[in-house]
DNA sequence: GACCCTCCCCTTAGGGGAGGGTC
DNA sequence: GACCCTCCCCTTAGGGGAGGGTC
């Protein structure tokens, strides 16, 4: 009739969805102690453990650091137990909404892959598109020789200074405006951009000349040249921006080579 | 001129949320690469490296180990990594799952420990209360001479065996049946509960005589004779169960002979 | 056979210097 | 002065035995 109703360590262990090396680890710390030791060494626990011990292995889950957990409830109050659960009520409350961020990039990032693994790249078409929200950067001066590279540098600096926590998840993408596509000048786009839910620039809705090659970076040269000379013999009118992506880049392709590159130029309603 | 439009690891670090440290330790495993290394054997990173970088941090936000992240980005097809994006949106739905449900259980611990808080151990009084969720556990059989403590310990064995996966946070408590306090058998509880949002069972709606004490769990007898007593005094008729509550209990109180009891008989609606 | 004990060694993802060179 | 380099030592929260006793 010995330790009746009391808990082995293995028991405790069940009850409240712990390891075994973990509650001896929790002993050594002095944080969840066996209340009675057998003549054979081994550890009895109180049934009133199992639910704080499953308390701490609640806040476990959320992150609270051992230590932590030991201090606080070595000098516990029920005001100073309050106040742990109301921080870590809150703290639960960003980390939702850090993951519902990354839950949007993560669907974002995936549907532009999905829509680009089925694409005909030889195919030109014009199609008209919804309006999309994006991040719009200024526009870039080329005149004292900078380079692609140093511009977008640039423009992530502009991001950076413009809100520190910017999400720059998102990756970075070029416009060329309706009158350098018309001067035939690719030296570089005019401004960045990236695809970014609920931003503060939108790319308009429209008709949108599209097509595809497959390169590096910076190769959009051919498919521009492809673009216009089909606009060419199917008298369409140019009348705005053009956007580059690079919906298959590095992020899903190891050769550099093998990008799936994207052009979209604004065009007028073609006539049926 | 050199290294024009590449970043420095400080730069990567801030464009990218993550320290200059972990940027090393990345370099080491080869997970991020700087692109080349200067006379003075510095890292330099290309741009692009920007967004691939915090896709990664988001990732290990996310919890992916970072061998699963070099493993996945090695062998990366449109596929795998569409597979990757889906397969951690599931992860962050079972998350924030779990979060949702313990960011209840804090709030019930919480308001438990808040209504304690503030009472008057002193005053008796009859209050109408609402119906409240609650899980209630079989009858308990003494007559073998069983204890409290391996009730309790059935208790858990009951639950577990109910639901593998049951939520064991939620503090347990007793049930006295009206013939058991009408015959003053305090040898235990009836049936154990606990609070617990969403369960099957309920403490219904009506008029509960409640009182406080203080002293260790089992501790209620004398707080059952002076509710009775006042009973008696103020012409209260004992129509159901006395649900016994801890609402300061260890999780909030380091000494055990100060945790809060109260306890609340169900009667029927007093006279005017 | 399943459970418990005490060492003891190992891991992940960096943080924090020391000691020295570079922009 | 701020930034970068390479060692090198340290941490958190246990996991996984080995070797031996217990229910």
């Amino acid at each position: 009739m010995k330790n009746e109703g009391l808990l082995s360590i293995g028991e405790l262990a069940k009850f409240a969805r712990v390891t075994r090396t973990a509650l001896l680890h929790y002993d050594h710390l002095g944080l969840v102690s066996s209340v009675e030791r057998g003549d054979n060494n081994y550890r009895y626990y109180s049934y009133h453990q199992i639910a704080s011990t499953n308390l701490i292995m609640t806040l476990r889950e959320l992150g609270v650091p051992l230590k932590e957990i030991v201090g606080v409830l070595q000098h516990r109050t029920p005001e100073s137990i309050m106040a742990l659960f109301s921080e870590q009520s809150q703290h639960i409350d960003r980390n939702m909404a850090k993951m519902s961020a990354s839950k949007k990039l993560l669907s974002t990032l995936k549907s532009i892959i999905e829509d680009a693994v089925g694409v005909d790249e030889q195919k030109i078409e014009v199609r008209w598109a919804e309006a999309e929200s994006i991040f719009l950067g200024p526009q870039i001066d080329y005149s004292n020789g900078k380079s692609i590279a140093e511009a977008t540098r640039d423009f992530y600096k502009y991001c950076n200074e413009l809100d520190r926590n910017m999400d720059l998840n998102y990756p970075v993408w070029g416009v060329y405006s309706e009158e350098r596509i018309k001067r035939r000048d690719w030296v570089g786009p005019d401004r960045f951009y990236f695809k970014k839910p609920d931003s503060r620039d939108s790319k308009p809705e429209g008709f949108y000349l599209t097509g595809y090659d497959r390169g590096n970076y910076g190769r959009t040269h051919a498919l521009y040249t492809r673009l216009m000379a089909y606009a060419k013999e199917h008298d369409l009118e140019i009348c705005g921006p053009a956007y580059e992506t690079y919906p298959l880049n590095e992020i899903s392709i190891a050769d550099p080579n093998r990008y799936l590159i994207r052009v979209s130029i604004t065009v007028k309603q073609p006539q049926q």
